[in-house]
RNA sequence: GGCCCGGUAGUUCAGUUGGUUAGAACGCUAGCCUGUCACGCUAGAGGUCGUGGGUUCGAGCCCCAUCCGGGUCGCCA
């Protein structure tokens, strides 16, 4: 390669030297006896100078050129003739070219290659090789890089092994719908994509590797969002010998190394922790975002024996009335965005919603009416209420769906009001119950998978009381996003065979299912215990974008298709007959 | 599967109550121009108004269906 450096890397340093460079033409600026193009690649842009006096072959062949060419020039680096461009690194500089080549000759693209383009996505998408050519898409890319450089320095640092496990795996229906791989040798069988390598990476502490960790793409067949698609990629780890605190330990590390390597950002250690309850009771959820306020205030005791039906019964049914204040002068938000609101809480589950605004002059509550003067006045200062806010009141006899419709209008309330929502704020929710209760069947569920331990404190209540059952399960949380999600696992096989009952496994389903891993396990299991961090959400977080498709170099669209290779698609019948496939016409 | 939003030159958009030949900017093509850098000036080409039906004397605009894309709920142990 003839290349002297990087379009962006000239400096002074080769001045009046006979330099090469090479890339894209991002633009001509012709001005008749005289053309300059700015030359492009992934590091910045040079300027190239062509004058008929000084070659007048080399200026020819420029006059030809379009955007998105690819050249390779030649020629002596010198000082701008004329004023600097200070928008440029290399903005003082130029190439006079005496030599071009062209390498590479370009359509007029379907978009302008430039930063910030707001072009539609499904053409971006579909063009994908030339949406990736922008600058903001390459530095995204390029971050990542770093990202995942950082990531295997770091965890190399701290004695992990980095193993490959398998992309062809046995099916385990439970969680997330598989990614199916038909298999030609073993008609009528099929192989899984994997989900997570859980059971490898377990497997791989049984085998006494003790420190894993694998940067793992892993696949769930499950409807798309915009921090959600069907392929990604997770920073996953075990490790033997360990508890709880030693993985959040490792975890945290790694966090604030990534981000002080990455963008020079501290993130001061230890990290808040919240357990799942109070995760719950503060934030109505369980990923909450703690850069702002406003969270939720139990208010059952002051109304529970008010006159208004929607509370009382609440109150009197076992649930409760809850609240929250939305301030950065709430108040000016109109009866409409409040009703807006109101659907918003309704699609969520709540029946409705309650408001207190308190203007100037005035307060408006659409339940004033029922309450006492100290009933009002006890809300109030619970909820801390002063001139300018709004404070919003769900009501409900489930608890769950006060603090989840609460918890999404907090978020909702805060972006309307233009609550600041900058930084970086991770926390670690811990505790997590080890049962979900499922309302369609009745039955109580593994909120996990069904390896995760127990909490020691917790084992006595598991024949008892489930849902009085905590796991040693915790996530990683930054910004209100699910960064990571882990826990310690169940290694003593008889343990193993309690939680499988409690889930209502038989004996040979479980055998059917795991018997691989259980079978591991009666051969000396070291205790452990891991997590794995989402890279794309990371990487997402970190360059500050709103979509998964900003940070994956080619991503999935919402129906899980690609727009540039239109894949998913039909395989010929000979493929199918030789795999044993018939496709039912039906169902197309 | 449900709900919401969007689709008009290559691109980003405008298009009034349904009314003449659907406009602008950028891009593109050609010509002129020796210090530009969002170069400038002049001229030009470029449209299945996502698709299919319907209402109407007349549809980019109204109605129905459908396709594509986005967000979200369900789903994601």
């Amino acid at each position: 390669m003839k290349r002297t450096c990087y379009c962006g890397e000239f400096t002074d340093k080769l001045l009046d030297q006979t330099v090469t460079a090479c890339g894209w033409v991002q633009r001509v600026r012709d001005l008749g006896g005289l053309i300059f193009i700015d030359l492009r690649d992934r590091t910045g842009i040079i300027q190239l100078q062509f004058d008929e006096n000084i070659s007048k072959s080399a200026f020819d062949t420029a006059f030809k050129v379009r955007s998105e060419y690819v050249l390779e020039v030649t020629g002596v680096l010198q000082k701008r003739g004329g004023a600097v461009n200070t928008n440029l690194a290399t903005g003082a500089l130029e190439i006079s070219v005496n030599d071009i080549k062209i390498l590479g000759r370009s359509e007029t693209p379907p978009f302008e290659i430039v930063e910030n383009s707001n072009v539609n996505e499904e053409l971006r998408l579909k063009y994908r090789y030339l949406d990736l050519r922008r600058s903001d898409l390459q530095k995204n890319i390029l971050l990542r890089h770093k990202i995942a450089k950082v990531t295997r320095d770091y965890f190399d640092e701290n004695g992990f092994i980095e193993i490959e496990t398998p992309m062809l795996i046995k099916s385990t229906p439970e969680g997330a719908r598989d990614y199916i791989v038909p298999s030609r040798v073993h008609k009528g069988s099929f192989y899984a994509l994997p989900q997570s390598p859980q059971m490898y990476k377990q497997l791989s502490m049984v085998a006494g590797f003790d420190r894993y960790m694998q940067l793992a793409r892993c696949f769930r067949d499950e409807d798309l969002r915009a921090d959600r698609q069907p392929e990604f990629t997770q920073i996953d780890l075990e490790m033997s010998f360990v508890d709880t605190e030693d993985v959040l330990q490792i975890g945290e590390g790694y966090l604030k190394r990534v981000f002080k390597d990455v963008l020079d950002v501290d993130i001061p250690l230890p990290l808040p922790r919240l357990t799942y309850a109070d995760s719950m009771n503060r934030y109505g959820t369980d990923k909450p975002d703690i850069r702002f306020g406003m969270e939720i205030t139990d208010i059952t005791d002051a109304v529970k024996d008010c006159q208004f039906g929607v509370f009382s019964s609440a109150v009197s049914g076992g649930g409760s009335v809850r609240a929250i204040n939305v301030k950065n002068g709430a108040a000016k938000l109109t009866r409409k965005e409040i009703d807006k609101l109101t659907e918003h809480a309704r699609g969520i589950g709540a029946k409705g919603l309650a408001f207190i605004r308190l203007t100037d002059d005035a307060m408006s509550c659409s339940f004033a009416k029922f309450m006492t003067d100290a009933q009002m006045s006890r809300i109030l200062e619970m909820t801390d209420a002063c001139t300018g806010d709004v404070v919003l009141i769900v009501a409900d006899v489930k608890n769950s769906v006060v603090l989840s419709t609460l918890g999404a209008l907090r978020l909702i309330a805060a972006d309307k009001v233009g609550v600041e929502r900058t930084g970086f704020a991770p926390l670690w929710i811990t505790e997590f119950p080890f049962f979900d209760w499922d309302e369609d069947n009745q039955c109580y569920v593994a909120m996990h998978h069904p390896f995760t331990a127990p909490m020691d404190e917790c084992l006595e209540y598991l024949e008892t009381d489930k849902s009085k059952v905590r796991a040693k399960a915790y996530d990683l949380v930054l910004n209100g996003i699910e960064l990571s999600s882990g826990s310690i696992r169940i290694t003593d096989p008889e343990l193993q065979e309690r939680m499988f009952n409690m889930l209502g496994m038989s004996h040979e389903e479980a055998e059917q299912k795991f018997g691989f891993l259980m079978g591991a396990f009666k051969y000396g299991a070291p205790p452990h215990g891991g997590m794995g961090i989402g890279l794309d959400r990371l990487v997402m977080q970190m360059v500050g974008a709103q979509s998964l498709r900003d940070v994956v170099a080619f991503p999935k669209v919402q129906n899980a298709s690609e727009l540039m290779s239109q894949c998913p698609s039909e395989v010929s019948p000979e493929q199918l007959e030789e795999l044993g496939i018939k496709i039912c016409d039906s169902n197309i």
